[in-house]
DNA sequence: CTGACTGCAAAGTGTTTGCACGCAC
DNA sequence: GTGCGTGCAAACACTTTGCAGTCAG
């Protein structure tokens, strides 16, 4: 599986490194995930690897299309592996609980904006901000 | 009208001052404007304003529900009034184009969020990135 | 008069860049 | 050996904050 990576790199004119590996394995263990977090992850193995790399590699893997962003709050963006469906996120004003749920849940509303816009929705990216229902619940009750 | 704003501000505590209302009518002119921009047209009209009251003011406007913002970039956010319809923005990731695009048109996606997840989604902040028609004829012609 | 609001400057947060060295291939 | 990748430090873009003075109500 190394290997692999190493060829998916090697396609583009890329290297593996050790920090590159550290990075992707860092973002396929937390989950979603800020820069911030995923350099924290990454020194619990390798102390010494700096912020600016873990910037530079987030943005290769995500150009091989290994790992994905989305904005989940106003300040930092978090990133996730690619391994699992593709999805987009509901995220709650209130209690900050992020839900992922399955792309083909806006399939009517792709639809619709390719056919009236010509427009085609990257939905991994989609944020959906809003209420969750127990916040609401405890804001109405 | 102006009136009106201040009675509005009054029944939040608020005062109506000269920046304040520049603020408004600086997001209502532009349409989509990241605070820098607004501190631009503001300053067209009184050198004087900083940065900060633009942003602080920009805070009150939005919890007094008179403008609102979302994130049409990975960098500034964009304001602009509540006075039109409730809309979201299609955001073409090639061009950087901006379109407005009516609530209605993702009735579909809300229903179905609220129905699964007990979710209310806050469509006035909803961004979809993605590739509008022409920029996507360009790369695949 | 009172305290909400402002301007200013300084600090904060998240991200990017230039450079010299080092390591993957 | 070549040049991609790294660490470091400084710069950057955007936003927030503390403070003292000011002005709206």
């Amino acid at each position: 599986m190394t290997d692999d990576l190493r060829r998916r790199l090697a396609g583009r004119g890329y290297r593996l490194t050790p920090q590159r590996e550290l990075v992707l394995r860092a973002v396929e263990s937390l989950g979603h995930a800020t820069p911030d977090e995923v350099l924290a992850e990454v020194r619990q193995h390798s102390s010494a690897v700096n912020v600016s790399t873990v910037y530079r590699n987030l943005e290769v893997l995500e150009e091989l299309g290994l790992v994905r962003h989305a904005h989940l709050s106003d300040r930092a963006p978090t990133y996730h592996s690619v391994t699992d469906h593709e999805h987009f996120h509901l995220v709650c004003r209130s209690c900050r609980g992020v839900v992922s749920v399955g792309a083909e849940a806006a399939s009517v509303l792709t639809g619709r904006l390719a056919d009236e816009h010509g427009f085609t929705a990257d939905i991994g990216h989609l944020t959906v901000f809003g209420t969750c229902a127990e916040c609401a619940r405890e804001e109405n009750p």
